[in-house]
DNA sequence: CAAGTAATTTTCCTATTGGAAAAAAATCTT
DNA sequence: AAGATTTTTTTCCAATAGGAAAATTACTTG
């Protein structure tokens, strides 16, 4: 492709442009949905009911899919069409990665838990994972709810937990169970077996971007 | 209308017929959108660039709009994409709580990785738990990183895994190991022992906030 | 409550989508 | 490497979306 030089341009999108270049952006992402899946476009056909030529131009982003077609698109991918816009979202934050060695976590001690912190050192982060130790048999205070905004996940990697959400029964989970809550509602962890039990938690608090991404030194 | 009454009816939905039916709620939808800004059909049409029949129709569940339309509907209305089809579904009610039992996930395989979506139900959860079997010995397509935005925590439950992340050396994790990184480099998991490896990825989205969560007290 | 105005729905027509099948590319096999 | 097979793209046409303006319905206001 022969290359020429722009001078004194200015880009000015029109309405129309916008949407051409955000169907193609969508396309590809659809594209990538389907062979994330492994599935040629006569897989997704079937699963789908759409022809074969209106994906593969939906792809391309020759066409715009109705929303009728949509729809079935989504369903025949096994998601909701909320998938298909929530990474319609901006450009991030360039790159980064941390590791965090078994053991080589911070310690926090509660009355009842055992926490350990695990990527301390890093900001910005949209979740707080750590690992907690519940020792067994622990006595359950049940004025002492905790209460924080934002979600939270916790998997019970060893041993049997009990969860005690306010206004709700306790919940017993097994090893591998694992729990989502609005962490707004009271809630309280108890190990429920003979021995001590290992569980992995992890909070999101609202506000705190993932864009935001960034490392302290 | 003249009312019939049914006998011996059984219901049975096709394709067609379930894409009508939410394109339905899909128009009442919208209009409650644009009646809560306090819009006419024809101050919208001057918002989005659309003609005041489309939208009408569109309102009605007469015509299924085209991707295009949406894109541009949604700018008119000041919202993107994804907060028309968050309602759809059941949305993470402040305050509620889901439980997932060892087993019960919805199991989604690639060419690399047996996934199972961890609290697919949940709707606008600020993060996506998964669990992940990594085959032993399994092919790494190094052109194929997968990249998408957010943030990703990742931790080996069981086996060896490496973690390929674009434009650094692979990083090996043992059991118990984790790693946090930004999911917009491009990465690729592999087992590396000789038994399969299991995961847990936990993901965020920058487009699903917490903070379309809201909390009173 | 009638006339006037604003908001919505219908109508009519053109532009675009979406499907079936043919053509072209890409991939696999021997 | 040539043929067979699979996957994707193109072509062509019927079905549907989308816009302009007319017709209808819903609101005001005197």
């Amino acid at each position: 492709m022969a290359m020429h030089p722009i001078r004194f341009s200015v880009s000015v999108m029109t309405k129309t442009e916008i949407t051409d270049s955000q169907r193609i952006k969508f396309g590809h992402r659809l594209r990538e949905l389907r062979r994330k899946n492994g599935w040629t476009l006569a897989e997704l056909a079937k699963r789908s009911g759409l022809a074969i030529s209106t994906i593969s131009k939906a792809e391309r982003g020759i066409i715009a899919l109705t929303y009728d077609r949509l729809a079935q698109l989504a369903s025949g991918l096994e998601t909701d069409m909320a998938a298909f816009f929530a990474a319609e979202g901006k450009t991030f934050a360039p790159g980064s990665f941390a590791v965090a060695r078994k053991g080589e976590f911070r310690r926090q001690e509660t009355t009842n838990y055992v926490y350990e912190m695990l990527f301390p050192e890093l900001w910005y982060k949209s979740m707080s994972p750590m690992l907690g130790t519940l020792k067994a048999h622990e006595l359950v205070e049940f004025d002492a709810f905790v209460r924080h905004p934002g979600q939270e996940f916790l998997v019970v990697m060893e041993g049997v937990v009990t969860v005690h959400v306010e206004g709700g029964e306790p919940v017993t989970l097994q090893q591998g169970d694992s729990i989502y809550f609005d962490s707004a509602i009271g809630h309280l962890y108890a190990s429920d077996g003979d021995k001590d039990a290992r569980i992995l938690v992890v909070c999101t608090a609202p506000g705190s971007s993932p864009s935001k991404t960034s490392y302290k030194e």
